[in-house]
RNA sequence: GCGACGGUCGUCCAGUUUGGUCUAGGACAUCAGAUUGCCAAUCUGGUAACCCGGGUUCAAAUCCCGGCCGUCGCACCA
């Protein structure tokens, strides 16, 4: 079984994440639920994530609708010239790219915003006809990924974000003035996007609702190399995916031999990278890839994505965009509003560029399940997930040894003592070794045990998930130790 | 979206070839009780499933058709 099929296992039995709608059998594909343990691994990890780049950075967090209007997909190119141009044969049904199956077949360069006409055109005065079953095709049509919406009694035309960075860009200019912003100012969002993925697959790497932690950097173009912050980081080593092969360089000397543009971008891939090897991910199995021209979404100028190894092959949980004006200029050739911000050293106006760091959240769990995942063939096959402590859905479980004597009761105590502090879980039923087993395999990364010496001394044993070993504390210590053992900076 | 293969308790599997004895069985997990008392112990009992819809038939988990879902390949992932 491979590691995602372990996974995907777990995460099923204990309620990590499932299906969606799972009880109908019009349930559909690319739709999944997180459990309770999933639901708050989640929102762990967005602690971290508000703590390592947005509170450190000094960036401000919103949270957009994720109905928009349809002017901002026109702006935005997400409508209009960026959709594919799809045909269709009318025998098999078999669905081709039309520009790039013609493109293939006549061996003369399509455009892609060719129109629909100018297709059909061209396939029906070469003949053209389904390479799988000789059939006709229908005429040209567009495919676009964005879930259409209509809105009230008239039916206006809205849509679904298909990224939640939409809303930081129609954003700006009012949170630029009250928050009184100055260049380079971060904006970030947690939300919902929708894509309409045609197959989605894969659980949580191709869903068709999904969770994205977005940053929108913007900045002055002309000051990419003034990152007050970049001394803090510019020894932070990063894994640079270059040709073939990648290695291990400082973002210092990335700048130095040309790797990365720029300070801006340098400073943040590196405040990236230190963010994931705080999650558990192993920091060896990770890259920042450099896309070439054809690997690039539209409106990048340069992108760089930090992907992650998996029993899948290498997976992209952030795409890194500098976007440069792209999204401002869009926004405000069709708004007709003036994007443009006062640079105060220069009292220059300018056009914010911006650099975004677009984060996968559903997929970096996967990863860190996957990654965290451990089978422990010397002790039992026990299954135990080493998450982070920080990261684990429940933080520490409080067992009593017996039931009797009183020991069931001070266990109790101890969990009621403790339970708003800390994610507690309580359990008494079954043997000590089984509890223990139950805790390990959800990532439990403590465990309380009350015994005979608990009721003489008010001691009891703290037990480390990983090395199995168990410590004598008073139960007046507990919540100091768990707090000290769940900072991230620990 | 196309093609191939598949879908049975929470999980894994038996049963489908050759329709009936399946009132659907087992293992693990789970719950209750007993026993034990620091690493998945034992015993007893319980909960729990044929993906959905239609068809064929005296009779469908089993055969046929459609849908949905899953895996893989192609395409797609702006």
């Amino acid at each position: 079984m491979s590691e995602y099929d372990q996974v995907m296992k777990l995460a099923l039995e204990r309620g990590f994440y499932f299906p969606s709608c799972e009880i109908y059998s019009d349930a559909l594909a690319g739709f999944w639920d997180y459990g309770p343990l999933g639901q708050r691994m989640k929102n762990k990890f967005i602690d971290l994530w508000r703590r390592e780049l947005i509170r450190r950075d000094g960036m401000w967090e919103i949270d957009g609708s994720q109905v928009m209007s349809k002017k901002v997909f026109i702006a935005s190119g997400h409508l209009g010239n960026f959709t594919d141009p799809i045909i269709k044969c009318t025998k098999c049904n078999s669905t081709f790219r039309a520009d790039r199956y013609v493109s293939e077949k006549l061996g003369e360069y399509i455009p892609e915003r060719a129109s629909n006409d100018e297709i059909d055109a061209v396939i029906r005065k070469n003949s053209l006809t389904c390479p799988k079953c000789d059939g006709d095709f229908g005429r040209t049509t567009r495919f676009n990924m964005m879930f259409k919406v209509e809105v009230g009694p008239s039916a206006d035309e809205a849509y679904l974000r298909p990224e939640t960075c939409q809303t930081i860009f129609v954003d700006f200019s009012r949170i630029f003035k009250v928050m009184r912003g100055k260049l380079p100012i971060g904006i970030a969002q947690i939300g919902k996007s929708f894509r309409n993925e045609i197959a989605p697959r894969q659980s949580l790497l191709r869903l068709r609702e999904f969770y994205q932690a977005e940053i929108e950097i913007f900045c002055n173009p002309d000051k990419l190399d003034e990152v007050p912050m970049y001394d803090e980081v510019k020894s932070t080593k990063l894994n640079i995916h270059e040709d073939v092969s990648s290695h291990e360089i400082t973002a210092q000397e990335a700048l130095g031999k040309g790797l990365l543009p720029n300070q801006l971008i340098a400073y943040y891939l590196a405040l990236l990278s230190q963010f994931y090897s705080k999650t558990g991910i192993d920091m060896k199995r990770t890259r920042f890839r450099k896309l070439s021209e054809t690997e690039k979404a539209f409106y990048a100028t340069v992108a760089f994505d930090f992907e992650v190894e998996t029993s899948l092959g290498w997976l992209e949980l952030v795409a890194c965009n500098y976007r440069s004006d792209y999204d401002l200029s869009g926004h405000m050739a069709t708004s007709k509003e003036n994007l443009e911000v006062v640079d105060p050293s220069t009292q220059a106006k300018v056009l914010p560029h911006v650099f975004e760091l677009s984060m996968g959240i559903d997929r970096s769990l996967y990863a860190i399940l996957e990654h965290s995942y451990y089978e422990d063939y010397k002790h039992d096959d026990r299954i135990v997930l080493r998450l982070k402590p920080y990261l684990a859905p429940i933080t520490v479980g409080v067992l009593p040894l017996m039931n009797k004597d009183g020991i069931g009761i001070k266990g109790r105590e101890v969990y009621a003592a403790i339970r708003k502090d800390f994610d507690v879980y309580s359990d008494e039923s079954g043997s000590i070794g089984r509890r223990y087993r139950r805790l390990e395999e959800i990532g439990v990364p403590f465990a309380i045990t009350i015994d005979k010496t608990t009721m003489v001394d008010e001691t009891v044993t703290i037990r480390n998930r990983d090395t199995m070993e168990q410590e004598r504390i008073k139960i007046s210590e507990i919540k100091n130790v768990l707090e000290k053992a769940i900072n991230p900076y620990e």
